[in-house]
DNA sequence: CACAAATGCAACACCTAAGTCTCACTTATG
DNA sequence: CATAAGTGAGACTTAGGTGTTGCATTTGTG
């Protein structure tokens, strides 16, 4: 019945302000997950009503930003062929591309509004994924622990502390930092959770 | 030169209340760390101008739960014999010791006002006696983790996620809570510093 | 008991942030 | 280049929280 609007696409620079947007909510929420947009917009070089233009709400905001991160975590769960690869290869790739995808999108954990428990935004697929590979570390005997949610958010934990280390920490070594890092967390986790 | 102002004492029912009011800002404020002062009255059954009298500060009231949180965790170390029992007894007992306290004090991590770096608010002093304490778990060769500030940090994290466990979990066995939280934080927290 | 201390209640001023709107302007794109 | 989309700047409303005050009332304590 509608007459067929002539879908107009988006111009692109509004296009561009989007994906500034994004990328100046990473680094300011990082310094402070309460910031207000307008810093967030003076971040981005933008005014605050430019920010409310292309995100209908801060929720909305929050939301892209989340949707975000859960599309490379799962990426990196593909990429590293989580469920293809001999479980602790993949446990290796995936760390190492999660501690990347940590480091440019330093979203702090608790954005979220009240009942702030800890990493509950990763979507549901992720999630699973996620714990599949878990179970196939166990089914391999590299892990003792059985339960595939605990094993999840002990590498959370673990991967949280091991992303706040400072570049020059002794714990890193002296060769390349991501390699270091991965290392260490792999070798933590896999402590943690019983490795024999 | 001041006339020697004769010292009321704090009446009781005053004391009475800075209590209720800490008690009742651990329920709120675990539930959401932003709750207004409102909520945390009327958790406490007091109007909101009295929560204002007896401490001057939203701030101030903040002080005052961290200082008690910090207090019950240096009665800990010390109850624990943290310096002087050997290591591995010591970590059992003071482990038992502060998930007791965190149950009581569920004090959300992140309360804080901007950079929330997580455990920041533990006293120098509590850090300095918990770091100690493995120190000289690494010399009487139980760990293989040489830093005592990353053990500190693996450990509390590994402590957030030990007591955010529901109570029937399957890690937890079907004894009692209390100590079989104590065995999977112990036995973790070994595994992920380098158990042997 | 008498008095001072403490509270409840309600009003107040102040602040910050979110979200909306207008209007003059710049800029992308057919 | 002509037009529509997008922006910046600013004013404005709304909402919620903090901190303060005055006053009547309750409650503890010497």
């Amino acid at each position: 019945m509608s007459a067929p609007t002539p879908p107009r696409p988006v111009r692109a620079d509004a296009e561009r302000n989007v994906t500034r947007i994004l990328e100046a909510a990473k680094v300011v929420l990082a310094d402070d997950p309460t910031a207000s947009l307008e810093r967030i917009a003076d971040e981005a070089g933008l005014a605050r009503a430019t920010v409310h233009r292309r995100f209908s709400s801060r929720k909305a905001l929050l939301e892209a930003l989340f949707a975000q991160l859960n599309d490379q975590y799962l990426h990196a769960l593909t990429e590293a062929r989580a469920e293809t690869a001999p479980p602790l290869v993949a446990l290796h790739r995936v760390t190492e591309l999660v501690i990347e995808i940590k480091f440019r999108h330093r979203l702090a954990v608790e954005v979220v509004n009240g009942s702030g428990v800890g990493h509950s935004f990763l979507s549901p697929e992720v999630q699973e994924r996620a714990k599949e590979l878990f179970v196939r570390l166990h089914e391999a005997g590299a892990i003792t622990a059985a339960n595939p949610s605990w094993c999840l958010r002990v590498y959370l934990a673990i991967l949280d502390e091991v992303h706040q280390l400072p570049v020059g920490a002794p714990e890193l070594g002296d060769g390349d930092d991501l390699t270091a890092r991965t290392a260490l967390q792999v070798s933590t986790v896999l402590g943690a959770l019983g490795h024999r």
